[in-house]
RNA sequence: CGCGGGGUAGAGCAGUCUGGUAGCUCGUCGGGCUCAUAACCCGAAGGUCAGGAGUUCAAAUCUCCUCCCCGCCA
């Protein structure tokens, strides 16, 4: 079965930023596990690209909306592609074929019986895209998101039958694992519990939109075309826009992995439409926290955010993606904090586990020809560091399952301490000193080798680019599941102990992993 | 108003369900080692577990009240 997993698909209204960055890597990490596991995966990201609020931006920036669409979404991508963020897909919401899934779609939801019109009146934010409750209050009510004046809106759109899936929802969302993480589920029962409405799902005057067939001068409500987004990435590159035909490839979505301001589009009126139109529902949608920056939150009026382009730039692809993955329990909120960053890639990644591998490897050749030593008992099961290597590798298969990168991380990193004092306890520097200790140092260095490598082969869905690093000083091929010319023999079976075989030649060691120096405040 | 999440060493968190010496990572300080990227290993200091009351032989953990932060309803 195809494990599909979706990132949410970004609103082009402006130029990525970290948060996007940080689902997209989350994602990425989930995405590169499941393939080592050997999964099929269909990994997709894109852009919802339609709406007022872009039709807006646009005008304010003298351009098309198609042509600002263009653009922006040309930053995304080039973004992802410099993250090597290894998505299968990038759908836009633009593309016209997606507009032949969304008018199947839409045929089906409607023969349902579940499209209704209706008058709706009330204050609408042009930012959210919603309708704010309690109209007639007030006269010039603002936004309380977006803290910008609403609009008065009076007009005929069509509705989603929502209220007829009051039940089926309830039972949805009761699941265990649906929601996720558990201490979200909570807010969304309460909001399904006040009982739901329907919702609209079209807009009139709008012509950036796709037009809803069959209703003159009605475009679809920005969500309701972007949801869709999910299920029209499904089609391979030139296949004909065919709904069947691309839920066949991969449908239903394993998880949607999401922000925690979306959830409930996507746990409540996304489950919903699906079941109208008669299609299966996602396994699992895990929102995730937001990033705060040094105990603030980050906005352009504060002027503190972190670009997500000059972070890569300056910082490196493995440093970022560790501290967001290692230090911030995915699913609640976190802090982003510079000397924290800069303490924890630099303890972790470049001295705990760069210089493992670097002291070692110096030893080894050294004193053993430039080779892995042979072995005497380090290749049993019953060895320290093989019990240590079998602990971090069942923790982190299970964490990696629960979307627990954080747990994952710490597992990795956990390993590689015991290598160092198993190092530091056998000191076979003084070992070497004394006569016919060879034999013994050989297996020590050994043992240490390959827990290094464990350490490289279980780090590959997590940092790939320093996985890499490390299984070439090891004379090994890298596992980077993304790049031609990787190591074919499963994931799981490399994670055996004793797999480093004696004999081969290790090439000279460098470090895998620069120290972060931040001479300047990102 | 109501609801949800949270408040545990300087920082970030675990432990709370199933009461019983308060643990991990980073930072700080001291020691060891010299194979290595001024690295690695060991040890120490640092906590009235938000506050109060209660249940109990025993409470971070169970009950009630109060305060503070974040979020949902908006």
């Amino acid at each position: 079965m195809t494990y599909t997993l979706t990132t949410p698909l970004y609103y082009v209204n402006d130029k990525p930023h970290l948060g996007s960055a940080y689902t997209t890597l989350a994602c990425d990490a989930l995405a590169r596990y499941q393939r080592l596991k050997g999964e099929a995966v269909i990994f997709i990201t894109g852009c919802d690209e339609h709406g007022q609020k872009i039709q807006r931006t646009a005008e304010a920036a003298g351009l098309s909306p198609q042509a600002h669409c263009d653009a922006v979404s040309a930053q995304y991508r080039d973004l992802w592609e410099r993250w090597q963020i290894s998505n299968d897909r990038l759908i836009r919401t633009t593309d016209p074929r997606h507009r032949q899934i969304v008018a199947q779609f839409f045929a089906r939801v409607e023969a349902n019986g579940d499209v209704l019109e209706g008058r709706q009146q009330g204050w609408y934010c042009v930012a959210c895209e919603e309708f704010k409750d309690d109209p007639a209050e007030a006269t010039a009510p603002h936004c309380p998101t977006h803290q910008r004046p609403l609009e008065w809106r009076d007009e005929v759109n069509l509705f989603f039958r929502l209220s007829r899936y009051q039940q089926q929802i309830e039972q949805l969302i009761a699941q265990p694992g649906f929601i996720q993480p558990a201490s979200r589920r909570r807010e969304v029962e309460n909001f399904v519990k006040q009982g739901l409405r329907d919702f609209s799902i079209s807009r009139v005057n709008l012509p950036w939109g796709i037009p809803v067939p069959g209703h003159e001068g009605h475009t679809f409500y920005v969500w309701f075309d972007a949801l869709l987004g999910y299920i029209t990435a499904l089609l391979e590159p030139n296949e004909e826009p065919d709904l069947a035909l691309a839920l066949s490839h991969g449908w239903p979505a394993s998880v949607h992995v999401i922000g925690k301001d979306i959830l409930r589009f996507h746990a409540v009126y996304w489950p919903a439409m699906l079941l109208s139109a008669g299609l299966e529902l996602p396994g699992m949608v895990f929102g995730h926290g937001f990033l705060t920056r040094e105990g603030q939150k980050m906005g352009k009026s504060l002027g503190n955010v972190l670009d997500p382009a000059d972070l890569l730039e300056r910082c490196g692809r493995d440093a970022v993606r560790w501290y967001l993955l290692r230090d911030i329990p995915f699913g609640e909120d976190g802090d982003f904090q510079q000397q924290r960053f800069s303490d924890l890639v630099n303890n972790d990644l470049a001295n705990t586990i760069g210089n493992l591998l670097n002291r070692t490897s110096s030893m080894a050749r050294r004193w053993f020809e430039d080779c892995v030593p042979a072995r005497t008992t380090a290749a049993e099961a019953s060895h320290p560091l093989a019990i240590a290597a079998e602990t971090a590798r069942s923790t982190v298969i299970g964490s990696l399952d629960a979307l627990d990168f954080r747990s994952a991380a710490e597992a990795t990193l956990q390993l590689a301490i015991s290598a160092n004092g198993f190092l530091n306890d056998q000191a076979p520097w003084s070992l070497m000193k004394q006569e016919g200790t060879q034999a013994q140092v050989a297996d020590q260095l050994y043992a240490v080798l390959e827990a290094a490598r464990i350490v490289a082969v279980l780090m590959a869905p997590l940092l790939p680019d320093l996985s890499s690093r490390m299984l070439l000083q090891l004379a090994q091929v890298p596992l980077d599941s993304g790049s031609a010319g990787y190591n074919p023999r499963p994931w799981l079976e490399q994670l055996a102990w004793g797999g480093l075989e004696p004999g081969a030649v290790l090439p000279e060691p460098s470090p895998v992993m620069a120290r972060l120096e931040l001479d300047a405040p990102l």
